[in-house]
DNA sequence: GAGCACTGC
């Protein structure tokens, strides 16, 4: 019955116009085939930033840093290595280019590889986890910045490159802001050193600029032209309440008005809100009496199975004529034939990481959902909140980028106007034990000093340390220093506490087992409990589940799952999510590696469940909890907090009196996580110091 | 008896 009301929003000019000469075109990225030369060199030749070249190669030459702002598709990414390289800037070394996305930094490569007539991994290559395409030729080499960062710890100086270029700066990963102050030390201590001289670009699409100017020692700013279209921004007249329903609202105010051949793409915050927007609309194009084009709705997350996320991409097909033919004239058929509309409803996944061709207007609920981390509980929280206003731009942007749009956002000007710049930074937000460690493997031990563009609170810094202390990863003298342990748990890709439970099995030989347990907790889950299937999932789950803990458990599917080498309808038939579970593999065999390079040796201990659930009390004593007396609840014996067993649990419903958890969520309660049973002995065993008031179990 | 934005090593 709401969707009868669906008129009810009117939507108004903002009075300056709108701001659309922020958005300029985008780079198509075709393959084109065999004759490759000449015609990708005139297409390089035509980018907006091709006439900016010599001045550019110029700049760059002399200075030791330059930032450079241009909005995604200037060109920039692909071009300026290129320049640099061909005018030998680098000296005859590498050329580092960073990204925040593994996704970004393969497919720019292919295409520089293709410019410069050379097959990937010689001259242009790639380096990603799991992936390293780059040979002695390389010259410029796309990586991610998490890579870059731990190439660093075993070269904090970069010696082998000459260029390092941090592409996205804006996006401001955790990886990121810390290369910002990795590369400025690198660069003043080469040159105390004498050696190479080390030059770094900061690209960037900000509106920031002082921020990393003034950061950078006031480096020069360079500026990029681009083509632009124009997105045209409306606002809401008045606060919206239920912003979903708003945004399905404006969905078919557009529809009823527009040419059915441009497609609308609508943000929206999570699966569940998404799944059911799309059932509405749906729901309102069947039952609507009106003559109105047909629309194909798209879902897009990041949980979706990748088929389902390929259909954003498929062309919108042709209309049914049939639909139109019975009392339209012929000259609004012509302007119906050209297609049918897709709509596609997605998280903030379409502002960053997935473009979609063919969008013209876009929707903008203002709300994303954020993990807000809080540094005194350690608890991770998901919430709904404001976007930002450069995160409202990005999104109008969407629009705009083959030919001019509209965006339609479903909030007040005034509320705009509230909205923060720009999205707190991530380092800012989030548990900085990996950081922290990473930082100390990479020689900087004041942290609380470090030369951060935006410093994280002390008090998030002094809790990683804690942490670090109490795993044993370092020990606070004059200043913080990382342990033995400590710079062999920096080695391993993984969350401290994970990797000092490695660490832990080696001793335990036990580490063939807790390899897959670390593995497949580091990924996204890989039991899938759809709610349509349910019961039928949990039965299939019936054979895996283990009265210790979900810990074992996840081993076992581990092994069902090798059995049947990865079988994809074994992975059906047992709810079992296969990409999360290719993930795991790749994990474990990456750390497996770094085992055999440490001189580690991967034993098993067979069926010896308890020596398993021991090394995971050795690692996670910080994360145990105790039944209450009552029997009702757990208390948390860190932070003395009531906590729960999450429903999701194979504990669920049981009682063993003490558990450690892997993470501790909170939502309706303070939820406990991927949990196992544990003696209470090995608790203080692991950790006789953090117990010395109360040793549990007494 | 609950509910999972998005990246990355």
């Amino acid at each position: 019955d709401k969707a009868n009301t669906f008129l009810s929003i009117k939507m108004r000019m903002p009075d300056d116009g709108p701001p659309s000469k922020k958005f300029k075109y985008t780079l198509q990225h075709k393959n084109n085939g065999n004759h490759v030369s000449d015609k990708l060199q005139q297409e390089r030749r035509n980018l907006p930033i091709y006439p900016a070249r010599g001045k550019i190669i110029n700049q760059i030459q002399r200075l030791d840093t330059a930032i450079l702002i241009g909005e995604t598709g200037s060109g920039k990414t692909t071009q300026i290595p290129q320049y640099l390289l061909e005018a030998n800037v680098n000296k005859n070394a590498i050329i580092a280019v960073t990204q925040p996305r593994r996704v970004a930094a393969i497919t720019i490569s292919q295409r520089v590889a293709e410019e410069q007539g050379t097959e990937l991994g010689q001259k242009v290559g790639y380096c990603v986890r799991f992936e390293d395409v780059t040979s002695e030729n390389t010259k410029i080499k796309y990586m991610t910045d998490g890579m870059l960062l731990r190439e660093a710890i075993l070269d904090p100086l970069m010696k082998r490159y000459s260029i390092v270029i941090l592409d996205e700066a804006h996006e401001r990963t955790i990886h990121t802001d810390v290369l910002f102050g990795v590369v400025k030390q690198a660069q003043s201590r080469r040159k105390a050193k004498g050696i190479r001289p080390l030059k770094i670009l900061v690209m960037s699409a900000t509106m920031d600029v002082d921020h990393f100017s003034a950061y950078f020692n006031a480096a020069p700013v360079l500026y990029l032209e681009g083509r632009q279209y124009p997105v045209q921004v409306f606002y809401a007249p008045e606060p919206q309440s239920d912003y979903t329903f708003s945004s399905i609202v404006t969905l078919f105010q557009i529809h009823r008005v527009e040419p059915p051949n441009k497609d609308v793409l609508m943000f929206l915050t999570g699966q569940e809100e998404i799944e059911s927007a799309v059932k509405t609309i749906r729901d309102i194009t069947r039952s609507t009496e009106e003559n109105m084009a047909p629309l194909v709705v798209c879902p897009l997350y990041a949980a979706l199975p990748s088929h389902a996320q390929l259909k954003v991409f498929k062309p919108t097909p042709r209309v049914c004529l049939y639909i139109y033919l019975k009392d339209k004239k012929l000259t609004d058929i012509e302007a119906i034939t050209e297609g049918c509309r897709k709509v596609i409803v997605a998280t903030n996944i379409a502002e960053t990481s997935v473009t979609i061709q063919g969008i013209k207007f876009v929707i903008d609920s203002g709300v994303v959902k954020a993990k807000v981390f809080n540094p005194n509980s350690g608890l991770d929280l998901l919430k709904v909140v404001r976007v930002s206003k450069a995160q409202a731009l990005q999104r109008t942007g969407r629009a705009g980028r083959e030919s001019a749009g509209s965006c339609y956002r479903l909030y007040t000007e005034q509320e705009f106007e509230q909205f923060s710049d720009s999205t707190v930074p991530e380092i800012q937000r989030c548990n900085l034990s990996s950081v922290v460690l990473q930082l100390l493997a990479l020689g900087i031990s004041d942290i609380v000093n470090f030369d951060f563009m935006d410093k994280p609170s002390t008090e998030s810094i002094i809790a990683a340390v804690h942490q670090l202390h109490n795993l044993g990863a370092v020990v606070k003298e004059t200043s913080i220093k990382l342990t033995p342990v400590g710079r062999k748990m920096a080695a391993f890709p993984l969350e401290p506490r994970l990797g000092k439970t490695l660490l832990i099995a080696k001793e335990h030989n036990c580490l063939e087992e807790i390899l897959t347990i670390v593995s497949l907790l580091s990924v996204d889950s890989v039991i899938v409990t759809p709610q349509s299937k349910r019961e039928e999932a949990l039965a299939a789950r019936q054979k895996f589940v283990s009265s210790e803990g979900d810990h074992v458990m996840l081993l076992n599917i581990y092994k069902a799952y090798k059995a049947v080498k990865g079988n994809r309808e074994w992975c059906m038939e047992n709810f079992i999510n296969q990409r999360n579970m290719r993930t795991a593999t790749e994990v474990r065999k990456q750390l497996h590696d770094i085992c055999v390079r440490m001189d580690f040796p991967v034993k098993s201990c067979g069926n010896d469940s308890t020596t398993i659930r021991k090394c995971l009390a050795y690692g996670f004593f910080m994360n145990a909890a105790e039944l209450q007396k009552d029997g009702s609840e757990y208390t948390s014996l860190s932070s003395r907090k009531t906590v729960s067993i999450h429903p999701s649990s194979v504990l669920f419903r049981c009682k063993p009196a003490y558990v450690i958890y892997n993470e501790l969520v909170k939502t309706t309660k303070c939820y406990m996580r991927d949990l196992c049973v544990v003696d209470p002995d090995w608790l203080s065993e692991a950790a006789p110091a953090y117990f010395k008031k109360k040793k549990p179990g007494t």
